[in-house]
DNA sequence: TTGAAAGCGGTACCAA
DNA sequence: TTGGTACCGCTTTCAA
């Protein structure tokens, strides 16, 4: 067997049996093989320069490469190219059940360029955050897709825009200039709200998620706008859940359920999580959705048609938010003037039965 | 403002403005700045040599790194080091619902040493399998975890691991000697059929997953192995779904109602998405779960606990898995002798309504 | 159409 | 404890 590029094979001698995996074939190999300069081979293999060798040459080289199974070292590429061909994304938490439609759609417009998309999560902690910017820093990823940001992570994100594009997705940050795509939580708070209300619903609480993402602050905007418009009152407003889960959903009610004063007949949940929680809380307190109380959740979770009752929520449309980050985040890569304008894409309410008219 | 290294800048004459984001201190600028050679420099940054280093000049030079906010660049670091701190993972799906569980436990230890973890998602396409290894490859990753394989990709799979150290996860692949960690399928289709037979079905379907797929097919030799030890037997046994939905699901249990003879009593489903299905079907069929069919589902999703009727299914060990991937992907980068043996973690049975004593 | 030289930003190795 | 040199693997620029 002929070693085309002849270097480091003395360790076989030395060490123990190594796996022979550690080389692989250089440019410098596919070129020696070839007869022709590496730059020659370089050309030929780079399908915007291969017409600057001759046809002959270039099958030649394109043959031995294949023959050796050549494969680029991206790293040396993007070294001497200035171009890393990665895109960070950071989420708070790869579970959440909305997220896994937007992460498809971006990826599949992100690979389809070549390039590819590297994802961390921060468990919604800002330290984390903080160090998954500073890995994607020192990788010098050509942009950075943010849908974890908390209102007070403004100064990190903006540390981070300095020296790398920045494009904020389905959470946005006040006060930064930063592309933004979300949906408009603010309508699907309405949306949520006004359904409970034409349903003839006047006492109405809400679940709050933490009121430091854009998300869930636009969801109470949306919920309050309806209030004031309506003869409608909310029950209850202190219920913010420390982190949006089934458990905490169950826990706010049960308090909601066991505190002096009027009962809410209709509650809108920041999230599906939370709904599922607020119905568990109602069964254990002898009572029934959606003839005692109506609910509704956020995000159209899998399997949220098949809960009982089947959950009345909001839907995003989440591919299209995918896509449009995606191409968002692509336009940065270019020298183009950066347009740092919010995208709000419309959400829709999907009516199940976990919501009825107010028995009188 | 003074410019630590002084190249480059003239393009900001030239060129309209651009983003001032492109340089970045590089180590000389650091160096240059302390007064020292850039080899020290490197030295003093790196916590396992900063020793070699005085403790004054080191000082000095955190300081003027931390000052001009500098990061090293990874991928010249990588190219100089020959390891770029990479670790691939191929899913087939992200949203499919036991996949977070086990990622984020990867991540954890992942990131725990300092890697990254670059994920990408194959959607059980072999061409798109391919092309991702390719990128990996051409990323350097240190180390592939592969939980998207089918039995058919045997020698892809060992063309890649012959450059890359690979790992798989989930889903075993026959024939070849790879390093593996999943859950016993087999078991689980045990567990899950025992289950059925103990409560005195006779009469029992199954709902499969694609049968290349060693997940799939490991339940579905459980099922058989505990057929052949009771007298129960086994309902039409072409019920392979094409991809293992909610709404196959559906249509395979139509199919198998509609069906001339026997009807079954009970339903394994080789995962909670086809189990949903199956109930919508007998639901249409104006049939009721348990009571005229009980279902067993697998993988626990979430809310498989809200649905209705609440979910029988088999849980795996998540978390566990996920440790046992990372810890062992982590123990190929070193070159100690590498163990190619499988390990099976146990599932277990979660009972819930959806399944009930067969009512004579 | 091809080659030569330089350099991207670090680190390994050897010398002082 | 510090510096000098070479080089990781590739692409760019300029020359032939």
């Amino acid at each position: 067997m002929v070693d085309a590029a002849g270097r480091r094979r003395d360790a076989r001698q030395a060490g123990a049996a190594m796996k022979s995996r550690d080389a692989g074939p250089t440019l410098k190999d596919v070129a020696a093989l070839a007869g022709v300069h590496p730059t020659t081979a370089s050309r030929a293999l780079d399908p915007a320069k291969s017409h600057l060798v001759s046809e002959e040459t270039r099958q030649r080289i394109l043959q031995i490469s294949a023959e050796l199974g050549y494969q680029v070292n991206a790293m040396a590429r993007s070294l001497r190219t200035g171009s890393s061909g990665l895109i960070g994304m950071v989420v708070a938490d790869v579970s959440n059940p909305f997220l896994p439609p937007i992460l498809r759609a971006i990826e599949h417009v992100i690979r389809h360029e070549g390039l590819m998309l590297l994802i961390a999560e921060t468990h919604d902690d800002s330290r984390t955050m903080q160090e998954i910017l500073g890995h994607f820093a020192r990788r010098r990823v050509d942009a950075i897709i943010l849908s974890a940001a908390h209102q007070g992570d403004l100064e990190v994100v903006r540390a981070a825009a300095a020296s790398t594009p920045v494009v904020l997705a389905v959470r946005s940050v006040d006060g930064g200039k930063f592309p933004t795509v979300t949906h408009d939580d603010r309508l699907g708070g309405r949306l949520a709200t006004q359904h409970l209300v034409e349903l003839g619903h006047q006492d109405v609480a809400q679940l709050r998620g933490p009121e430091d993402v854009s998300s869930f602050s636009g969801r109470s905007a949306g919920f309050y706008s309806v209030l004031a418009e309506t003869t409608a009152r909310e029950v209850g407003s202190g219920l913010v859940a420390a982190s949006p889960t089934v458990e905490e959903g169950r826990r706010l009610t049960a308090e909601l359920l066991a505190a002096p004063g009027d009962r809410p007949t209709a509650i809108f949940a920041h999230n599906d999580q939370m709904a599922v929680g607020a119905m568990d809380a109602l069964r254990e307190a002898g009572l029934s959705c959606p003839r005692d109380i109506s609910i509704v959740g956020y995000n159209d979770a899998p399997l949220a048609d098949h809960i009982d009752p089947p959950l009345t929520t909001i839907r995003l449309p989440a591919a299209e938010l995918g896509r449009r980050v995606a191409r968002l985040a692509l336009e940065q890569l270019s020298e183009e003037p950066v347009d740092t304008s919010t995208v709000r894409l419309p959400p829709e309410l999907v009516v199940r039965r976990s919501t009825a008219p107010l028995t009188a």
